[in-house]
Order: C-alpha cells, then structure tokens, then sequence
DNA sequence: TCTGGGGTCCTAGGACCC
DNA sequence: TCTGGGGTCCTAGGACCC
C-alpha cells in the first residue's frame, strides 16, 4: 500500500503558472485581497512561513506578518485540473488507484519492492507535472498516510508493523490519523498521553468514554491497524452543501431569506447537474461572534424540484431565532443512495 | 490569529410504536 | 395510571479531515 501526497501542492502549481515568484513569500487565499476581512490563507510558501504566516490565517493578520508577500486568488478549477494529470500519471502504472482529494492518492500494488515503485512513481509525476510528491509505504492506509508526512520533502518512507512501535509509540495520540486535539486532549485526561499508552488502554473503558465504536477504534490506530482496501471506483457523494461567510454581519431579515434562498437554488442546481435527488435540507447559521447551529428538515419525498428545496430552505431557516447578527449562512443537502428508494 | 468552505461519520436524546 | 422494555426514525451537535 502506496500513499502519494504531492508536496506543497496548491503553492506549487501557482509557482508553475508564476515562475518569477519563486524564492518569494507568496499566499494564496481568497479572491487574492489581504485586506479582506474573514478570508484565510489556503497555503503559504515556505518564504511566508519564514514570517510566522500559515494555512487557515487570517489574510489581514499574514499581511501584517508579512507586508512584501505576494497574495494570489485561488483558482479551484486550476488545482483541479493539476490534480487530473497528476492522477492520469499514476493510473499509467500497473497499480490500483484510490484518489483521496486534490492532491493525495492511496495505490496498491504487488512488489517485492515498494520502495523502486515509489521512486518510479515520484520521477514520472515530475516529469510528466513537474510537481513533486512524497510517497509513504505501509500495511494500510493510515501506515501509508501517515509515512508519506514523514518522506516530505521529495522522499520515501516506510512504517509497517515492523517499526510502528519505533517510530510511534513515543508520540503524542494525535499524531495518529483521525485523532486530533480535542481527543487527544480528553484521552490525556484519561492518563494517555502518548500512542503507546493509547495502544495498551482497555478497550471496554475507551468505549465507556468515547461510544462503542470510537473508543474501541482509537486504540486499532494506536496499534497501527486501519483499512486496508483500495477501492477504484468513484466516490459517491452523500451530500453537498453551499455556505457564505459575509465580509459584514447581516441583520435584516429580507437579506437573510435573500441569501438562503439563493443558496437553497445553487445546491439544487448541484444535485441536478449531478444527476441526484435530494432527501433531507439543512440549514447552517454562524452567528456573531462565532455560534454555530444547524436544523435540518426531512421531505416527504425524495426530490430534484428546485422550488421544493429553497421552500423547504425557508421554512427551516424560520425554525432559527434571528435575532442576533449573523455571519453566515449555508444550505446543505442529502441524497439518496444508489440502490435506495426515493 | 476575531477564526473559509466542503465533506464524512458517530453519538445522544426525544418521539413514537408495539 | 402507580408506567417495563425494546426498536426505529429523526434531529442536533461534535469531531475529524482536506
């Protein structure tokens, strides 16, 4: 089991298309203005990493950080498009390929040498892309995703059952692949602070704290264990969704049902273009400074009828209290399965 | 650091029914 | 009404990931 993670995807492929800004600090978020309120970076050159500026900052707070930066747009379709060539390289190989979002992919294979594969692998995606990729070596998926983080840069790595205690036992539990800071936290509450500890823990008092099949499942990472399967076949969305953070709290009551209602019909275009009906409509509100809530609604029938769900939209949005500022806004829904009634 | 957008899965509690 | 014990559906929220 192979995990390709190309390296700096997004910044890279913006440094393809701007080769003038390379060496510079450059971020990329947004519509590209830094002094647009609520819009965070998508990712920063190791140039603007040099001045404190990361992914999921704010831009204003990177501009500050870093006045000299280059602040790019971000253009989805652009990644997008990279991500296809990248993938239509390794699916040139005898391998089995699992793509799991822009920029990474899971690849299975029958070698006896993973690591000559691996390097095949990473001088095609150069030379075909001239983007660079890290690959992990593993049992599984979670072995092999989390290998490929310790290749970066440009490199191979292997953990298998063979050095998983080595390697990991002495690591704190987020470290693992699905484990992160507010469960790591509540498990170090719990005296387990690190992977070893975690992988030693009695399962049936995991559950009693995490649900029966959470608890039990962190210790199955903590001993390295995850699934195993490549499946080839194309994902099937459960759901899709729109939201809009506003650059200015909304009050007024015409704009709110304005902004839902226009939401409520992108999705539905969605679902049609994608050839899906709808089941269930749900509607999200961040309210200042940042509470969250959701309702949602379940139709009577599985729908495709635009009119229906922005309707539907509406009729949830009046189930929320409205009376303090909002900051944003989203319409979510669910579809129904292949194989499943409408 | 005044904190994006788009997903997936799990859990808990209430309603309802037998 | 002095009120047992499930099973299922639905909703809301939490956690994680890219």
């Amino acid at each position: 089991m192979l995990h390709v993670d190309l390296d700096q995807f997004i910044a890279a492929v913006e440094l393809l298309r701007h080769p003038e800004l390379r060496g510079r600090p450059v971020v990329v978020g947004g519509s590209g203005d830094p002094t647009q309120p609520r819009t965070v970076a998508a990712t920063a050159t190791y140039e603007a990493r040099a001045h404190g500026v990361h992914s999921g900052m704010p831009l204003r707070t990177a501009l500050r950080r870093c006045p000299e930066a280059v602040f790019l747009p971000s253009d989805p379709p652009a990644y997008e498009a990279a991500s296809e060539r990248v993938m239509a390289v390794l699916r040139g190989f005898p391998i089995r390929v699992e793509v799991w979002g822009w920029d990474e992919a899971f690849a299975g294979a029958a070698t006896d040498d993973p690591e000559s594969l691996a390097a095949e692998l990473r001088a095609a995606v150069l030379a075909e892309t001239e983007l660079s990729c890290s690959i992990g070596i593993g049992d599984n998926k979670h072995q092999a995703k989390l290998a490929s983080a310790f290749a970066k840069p440009a490199g191979v790595f292997r953990l298998t059952g063979e050095n998983w205690a080595e390697v990991m036992n002495h690591r704190p539990t987020d470290a693992l692949w699905g484990i992160g800071a507010r469960i790591s936290k509540r498990l170090a509450g719990l005296g387990l602070s690190t992977v070893a500890e975690l992988a030693a823990a009695d399962p049936a008092e995991l559950a009693a704290h995490f649900g029966p099949t959470n608890g039990p499942w962190y210790r199955y990472l903590a001993l390295g264990k995850g699934e195993a399967e490549i499946v080839t076949t194309p994902w099937v969305a459960r759901g899709h969704s729109r939201e809009t953070t506003f650059p200015r709290d909304l009050t007024d009551r015409a704009e709110l049902t304005g902004h839902v209602a226009d939401l409520a019909g992108q999705v539905a275009a969605d679902a049609r273009a994608e050839g899906r009906e709808i089941v269930r409509v749900s509607v999200k509100v961040r309210f200042t400074p940042f509470l969250t809530r959701t309702r949602q609604s379940k139709l009577p029938a599985a729908t495709t009828d635009p009119e229906v769900v922005t309707r539907t939209a509406l009729n949830v949005l009046g189930r929320f209290d409205l009376d303090r500022p909002v900051r944003l806004l989203g319409v979510g829904v669910e579809y129904t399965l292949p194989g499943e009634s409408g």
